[in-house]
DNA sequence: CTCTCCCGCCATCCT
DNA sequence: AGGATGGCGGGAGAG
């Protein structure tokens, strides 16, 4: 009789019988957030650790064991405001909460809830599950099932950003009992979250929490995993190709398509997994086995994909593709399409949870398509930093010891790398040849200290001031409830008014306010360029300060990225809906507008950027003749700017830390040149840089902006980069940025010298096969510095951002915040800076914030999820006001960084104990990531 | 119908 | 051997 339906509903029930319970949980929890006004969520976190082990670990008997957990859980943790819009009926049970969170996250729950409402009131709270069958059941829904809603919970019971000194354990055991899911899904959320080194594995069943401390720094690693690996152009291939079929309408092409995109895909070596197995092989080999379709490396690659993409949208149609390819070329069959999509759409639902992505429908075309968009920080500054050391020590250093497991496990795997992820033996055994193969190295005199130095410093610092901007959040937030991020968040807020603005944008705008306090940790160490010119890159990308680029950034449009200007139309076509609702359709060409607009008016501002850019770049490029890479504009912040920025500032901070040699430093330059650049030209570079930079400061100085020039450290062969540059320089800045407007209808600004960037900085990085990158991506980046690219987000929901956002943001920073407490906030920024800056804008995260997401949105992130623009209004801020002084200059640099440093020492001993090691990189691929990890985890407690 | 994606079998891996 | 992990894809719920 029953029906399948029935009978499946029953099982679950058995199984789940605590789904009630535990969405009431998780309301909670999310009703937290909100409440961070409250305070006791911040930082307390929440933690409510482990709650609950209670039980064992029955599932099934979990239920029953839930429902009284999510009461214990609701009394701590809730709190009973919650305030939305309750919608109807119930009560405030928890459960009510519940469904109020979710209601607010998306109406369709609420619609449902309010109908199943009625009966679970009653049920829930003292009911069992039989009688509630029927109610769970409706209640129940996959929704409430769902990995993200999961995830919510998750997270919700641990702090964004954990005090490193106490651990932070997590049982599997203990955790499924608590969310009363199988263990299963437990897996899958934990992959996703190792995978952004959220959490670590100390041993069987048991995790170490990180929360989002180490996210920004995890996120540059990707993102400069993902230029190495060039997914950008492979996006763009496949967007080209599909727009192609789609006009051909032929099939055919798709498979020729596809198979060129694997082709591509080759090339780079991969990041991923195919890298492992390219290292070694056999390692590989084993390791590949079941570790390159892991979980955690396709979330990886998935992040990768948004992190490099101009306009962070991913469709998971490209997603899947390239993902499989890289796999294996393959066109295989359906199947493993369908099959891949699904796993994307569970790493899609763990990511919403953490705020980074949110689901948007690409409208190309042909149809609409569904498609992830990144909400999370996007300026990375640290990449740099990270990218170069991080890359190789980043993920090894960790641990002290354990560093030889983490470095097998190393998420990333780095680009070059090979990584096997996760616990491979023989990936193991790899890391500790390598890391013995460093550990001489470092012990050798060699070389090239700058490097070494750069990478470390930045590194550290980067660690360090993510660390110690937690820290300082942690603080500020006891000391008053505001959090952390709400100073950022104002921050941001002040500076754009939109929250997509770029945190450059962002911040050159906000200057005022904020501007003297941020600093853009670009800037600072303009010696350090020096160093690193000389050391790594031949060719220096400047990019031309504006400060006042805030306002607009111009778009250089290289010849080559003319070229892709299929891309542009496949850009065009793409229109993010948003599915919630609003932001949907901003169309394209608005979104374009407004960033433009917004930009401008930020600052509004510019108006000299054209002119002086150019003779700025002009004069670089005299100067360094090798410069002539490319300096981009400053208007245009391409996103190749945004790198050459990052560039630049890692160069500083490179310069810095030589200055203040650091043995991860070195450990780093060993890495370093393996992968990277070698010392090449470096030298003639140097001279270049500074009086790049001098002019840059200058120009900074008057213009006031902050823009931060970037040096590219890297840089490219030579050869191309000098084509790029030719390219650019007939280009003529100021008509270039036009061009890309124009060219951009789509909305999204494309970001021709991006191109160029890249060629320029994958070079380096990979061999330089890339120039042809046509792929004109569409950024937008507009910031010098980091690259924030909130741009999308304003062209995605210009609208509906302001409003509605922000309300569900509420929990984060963002809004109100700001307002409340400048000051913390400033200093927030300061740190961030500092080291953390780039890192992502982690502040956003703040610990808060992750709690607060989960209200908001609790279990469903597509909708409308709002997020809160990551940016690091921070950097953007920061840059301006200090900028202009010191970031150029070296010398000033390092009063600023003085600072920052300290905080970073702190950070240092805190994380890399043994950082050393991470000489792994090195083994040939450049990519590696270096993925600070903590030593402390390894504590023996854990295991 | 399509889009999502939950569920849990069962292969692997780790002890 | 046994438990821990986690790939995988059927198939159901939602739209």
């Amino acid at each position: 009789m029953l029906s399948p339906r029935l009978y499946n509903a029953v099982k679950k029930r058995w199984k789940m019988s605590s789904t009630l319970s535990e969405g009431q949980t998780l309301i909670k929890k999310p009703l937290i957030s909100p409440l961070k006004a409250t305070s006791t969520n911040d930082k307390g976190h929440v933690f409510v650790e482990p709650q609950t082990p209670l039980k064992n670990s029955n599932k099934a008997s979990a239920s029953e064991a839930s429902s009284l957990d999510s009461h214990n859980n609701m009394g701590p943790l809730t709190t009973p405001t919650k305030g939305l819009e309750a919608p109807s009926s119930e009560p405030w049970t928890p459960t009510s909460n519940l469904k109020m969170l979710i209601s607010a996250a998306s109406p369709e729950i609420r619609n449902r809830e309010k109908e199943q409402a009625v009966d679970s009131g009653e049920s829930e709270n003292s009911q069992e599950p039989e009688q509630g069958e029927e109610v769970e059941k409706l209640q129940i829904s996959r929704k409430d099932k769902s990995l993200g809603l999961l995830c919510y919970k998750f997270l919700a019971r641990y702090p964004n950003y954990p005090n490193p000194a106490v651990n932070n354990k997590i049982s599997l055991d203990d955790v499924a009992t608590e969310l009363n899911v199988e263990r299963r899904r437990i897996y899958d959320i934990m992959n996703v979250l190792e995978s952004l080194n959220m959490v670590s594995r100390l041993a069987k069943n048991c995790y170490t929490w990180h929360g989002r401390v180490k996210l920004a720094h995890t996120l540059a690693v990707l993102k400069r995993a993902g230029k190495e690996n060039r997914y950008e152009l492979l996006m763009h291939q496949i967007r080209q190709r599909n727009l192609e079929r789609e006009e051909r309408e032929f099939d055919l092409e798709g498979e020729e398509k596809e198979n060129e995109e694997m082709s591509s895909f080759d090339m780079d070596g991969d990041s991923g997994q195919a890298e492992l197995s390219g290292t070694d092989p056999k390692a590989a080999a084993s390791a590949n086995s079941r570790k390159d379709k892991s979980l955690r490396v396709m979330s990886q690659k998935f992040v990768m994909l948004f992190l490099v993409s101009s306009p962070p949208v991913v469709s998971l149609e490209i997603a899947a593709k390239i993902l499989i390819g890289e796999d294996h070329v393959v066109d295989q069959d359906k199947n493993k399409f369908k099959t891949k999509i699904r796993r994307l759409y569970d790493i899609a639902n763990v990511l919403s949870s953490l705020e980074l992505i949110k689901k948007v429908h690409v409208t190309e075309d042909r149809g609409r398509k569904p498609a992830f968009k990144w909400t999370g920080p996007e300026d990375l500054p640290s990449p740099k930093d990270l990218g170069t050391s991080t890359t190789s020590s980043a993920s090894r250093p960790l641990e002290s010891r354990s560093s030889v497991d983490n470095c097998a496990k190393n998420l990333f795997s780095s680009p070059g790398t090979k990584r096997g992820f996760t616990r491979h033996n023989s990936l193991v055994k790899l890391v500790k040849s390598i890391q013995s193969d460093r550990r001489k190295i470092n012990s050798a005199p060699s070389s090239p200290v700058k490097m070494t130095g750069d990478s470390a410093n930045s590194e550290f610092y980067t660690n360090k001031m993510a660390h110690l901007a937690a820290i300082c959040k942690k603080q500020l937030d006891e000391q008053s409830t505001v959090h952390h991020i709400q100073p950022n968040n104002e921050v941001m807020d002040a500076l754009n008014g939109s929250p997509s603005h770029s945190s450059e944008s962002s911040s050159s705008s906000n200057h005022q306010p904020y501007g003297p306090s941020g600093m853009q940790i670009p800037v600072l160490p303009a010696g350090a360029i020096s160093y690193l010119s000389t050391k790594c890159s031949p060719i220096i990308p400047v990019l031309i300060p504006q400060h006042q680029a805030g306002g607009s950034y111009a778009v250089y449009m290289h010849p080559t990225s003319l070229r892709p200007q299929p891309t542009s139309l496949a850009v065009r076509s793409m229109t993010f809906e948003s599915p919630g609702s609003a932001n949907a359709k901003t169309s394209p060409a608005a979104t374009t507008n407004s960033n433009q607009t917004n930009h401008q008016s930020s600052h509004g501002k510019e108006p000299t950027s054209p002119s002086t850019l150019k003779r700025a770049c002009g004069e670089k490029s005299l100067v360094g003749s090798p410069s002539k890479l490319q300096r981009i504009e400053p208007k245009s912040g391409s996103p190749k700017l945004c790198e050459i920025l990052q560039a630049r500032l890692k160069a500083r901070r490179g310069s810095f830390v030589s200055n203040r040699p650091s043995p991860r430093a070195l450990h780093l330059e060993f890495t370093k040149p393996c992968e990277n650049q070698p010392p090449s030209l470096p030298t003639s570079t140097a001279p270049l840089e500074h009086s790049v930079e001098t002019f840059l400061e200058k120009e900074e100085k008057v213009q006031t902006s902050d823009n931060e020039a970037g040096l590219t450290p890297v840089r490219p062969p030579q050869s191309q980069a000098q084509k790029i540059s030719a390219p650019f320089q007939d280009m003529g800045l100021p008509s270039g940025a036009m061009h890309t407007e124009t060219l951009i209808p789509a909305g999204y600004l494309i970001p021709i010298p991006q191109q160029s960037i890249l060629n320029f900085r994958d070079p380096q990085y990979s061999n330089g096969e890339i120039s042809r990158a046509s792929t004109p991506t569409y950024n937008i980046y507009h910031t010098p510095n980091a690259g924030s690219r909130p741009h999308l987000p304003q062209e995605v929901t210009p609208t509906r951002l302001p409003l509605h956002r922000i309300p569900h943001m509420s929990p984060f920073p963002s809004h109100g915040h700001r307002i409340h407490s400048p000051s913390p906030a400033i200093l927030n920024f300061t740190l961030q800076n500092l080291g953390l800056i780039p890192g992502t804008s982690t502040p956003n995260s703040t610990p808060e914030a992750s709690s607060t997401l989960p209200s908001p949105h609790p279990g469903l992130p597509h909708q409308g999820m709002i997020f809160v623009k990551p940016m690091s209004p921070a950097r953007a801020l920061q840059p301006a006001s200090i900028h202009g002084q010191p970031v150029t200059l070296i010398s000033i640099p390092q009063a600023l960084v003085s600072t920052p440093k300290g905080g970073q020492a702190l950070q240092q001993s805190f994380f890399h104990t043994p950082v050393s090691f991470p000489t792994v990189t090195n083994t040939t691929v450049p990519q590696n990531f270096y993925i600070p990890q903590r030593k402390l985890d390894v504590s023996p407690e854990d295991t």
